[in-house]
DNA sequence: AATGAATGAGCATTCATTCAT
DNA sequence: AATGAATGAATGCTCATTCAT
């Protein structure tokens, strides 16, 4: 029915403000430093009424993952979906869809980062973290099958393909996660763009045949 | 004079003992998890002797950081001065020297890096965030003369330096961090090394010149 | 008219409902382990709609004692009334009538039992607990009547009516209790009906003339 | 050494008047209405200090049990160790041993019975509930053995004498609990001990040969 | 120098209850 | 009549940190 709909679409439309206000307290305070109640006041809702739409502190951190993770995962399958480039303007849609990510909400990916360790999160339910795992195959997979089809046309030397998009990744990760530590250090401008340009061009180069 | 000298050993002496617990306890808990009595049970001192040796929480930690950067610029400062050597060689070198400081202690290198975040480093005490500040330009400008040297002699494409070198920092620590994202998520085992190994092979290669 | 009755009918099945679920839930769960939401799914009923037949959660579980003094009222009246029996065989009926009470729905007597307090019964509103009140009158009354009987029969010790009908109730509750405690220390099996026997025996010994 | 000792003392000291705290406001509120605030307050100390001296608030409460339990077991094995008297005597002997541990701390024993429930207590380390288990045994055993005697000597009829301990148990227990029901009821005034005095006079006759 | 003791300030989470629909 | 949604108000417990001794 419509009515059963338009619950469905406000409820949604509430689990949506909840996670807005959830990355933006997550962003400027940081995991531990954010607490419920922060977030239930930048969503305007009590604290209890978080509770309604995520179990509980971790899930609601790890849906802003999942949903990064997931824009991610657009992304790069986009890149690789473009089978008309050659294999060095991929290589650059790619630091492109990259970017892209990163800021779309800056902070977060940090975040995202930075405790996405090892048990860090204790109280996942097994589905969400299953989830994330899935997602984190799936954009290493789609950086891997990008690299590989380079590789099959002869453009790229051969290498493991799935190590070659960890390191490109790695290389995002990393200097996403340096230039915030730069900044926490001197508050200087943001590089990250022309570095992870730069990046690419090396590894493109690098990788690339004679 | 002597008497003195032998306190102010002895009181280093103990700072150490309490940084080697610390180590222990954030590598297994991590910052969040670890607490001061944990830290002081394996110290076998009392919580409140940490704080005789250590400002506060933040700054053990930081301390901790400390020795890992310093440990990190003297193997990268030995690279550098291994002036002999070819760049390729330098450069696998520089790999080596990396690798060598994640094994002296790898959990602690995923825990300052995942630290070491804009907010924590602004709480440090002003000392404490300037030698990290200098030891992070330190390290960076190590890595960064040494690819300067392969530039002077025409082996390397003349890029800027400093960014290279972030370049080359990123990889190591968003591989480090990646590896130990993966363990939480699959307990696989580490593959750190050749993948770094391959990282600096492909980066060795891109910034070659011809 | 019929249309009234109906509706009233239903309503009191409905009522009926929610508490046939509430004793199962505060049986297994005990009065501060149960929460609404529980009661209500177990009823099939939303939360909210619990509020609609009972003011709130004590008036429910009230309402449940006082299910439980009606049985019981009714079957020592029953007990109370033979009187073609000979005063030891009634003794003996009241005891079986008592261990039916509790055959009826162990849990709950001892729920009963345990949360009948001082501080509790005087949250209730004044019907439900003039009701109760009234409920506790009528049991004790109906025990010291029939003890009465045995006393003006002349074959009873002649002591006041009521302390000794409190004692026989007091013998059942504590050993009620007692069993559920050693039940919890011990996993042990049940025993209350021989031990109810006998201290029934004991008593009706007791209190015989000569 | 004295300094230790004191050390020791005072530790004690402490401890003692958190359960005296403890008790007063159980005792008001019931544990379910008392908050490990009101007992600090109570106590003159911070919620935290609490925890230095007690693992939680089901210890707590746990922990004045204990000290009930302790407190009727050593009246009780008095009472069992004055073998000099008539069986008879030592019945009303016993009654009085049990009225003391209620006038004791009235309101505490009635916690204690009801909370003394299957599975309420939750998180009580082994140690202590094997204690209370240990003592609910030996306050049993105390009164079995004090009625086996008599058995011995030919007072008594020749029943099992730990079912006997359990009804003497369980009518003071259901008296207790009685009483307090009343008073939640009536605002009467205490009339546990004639009744008390009254139960047992009947269980002595009951029991008694010919 | 070392520490036993104490605590202030938090914080995630729960749940009985209400109310607009 | 029924309920989905929301929440106010708690509360047990933790921990970095201090300080008298």
């Amino acid at each position: 029915m419509g009515i059963e709909e338009r619950k469905e679409r406000e409820r949604q439309m509430r689990r949506q403000q909840i996670m807005d206000a959830a990355k933006k307290v997550f962003a400027s305070k940081g995991f531990g430093g954010a607490t419920m109640e922060n977030i239930a006041e930048e969503a305007e809702f009590s604290p209890a009424t978080l509770y309604l739409y995520f179990k509980n502190k971790d899930e609601l951190f790890a849906s802003l993952n999942l949903r990064m993770l997931q824009d991610l995962i657009s992304r790069v399958e986009g890149v690789r979906d473009q089978k008309d480039l050659v294999p060095e303007k991929r290589i650059m849609a790619l630091e492109k869809a990259l970017y892209e990510v990163y800021l779309e909400d800056p902070l977060n990916v940090v975040n995202v980062l930075r405790f996405q360790s090892r048990g860090r999160l204790k109280s996942l339910s097994p589905e969400l973290s299953g989830q994330i795992r899935e997602c984190t195959r799936q954009y290493i997979r789609a950086i891997a099958d990008l690299f590989q089809e380079g590789v099959r046309q002869g453009a790229f030397l051969d290498c493991h393909p799935v190590a070659f998009a960890e390191i490109v990744w790695s290389i995002f990760a990393g200097l996403v996660l340096n230039e915030d530590t730069k900044r926490g250090l001197d508050e200087g401008k943001d590089l990250l763009e022309p570095t992870l340009i730069l990046a690419l061009e090396i590894i493109g180069r690098g990788i690339m045949k004679n």
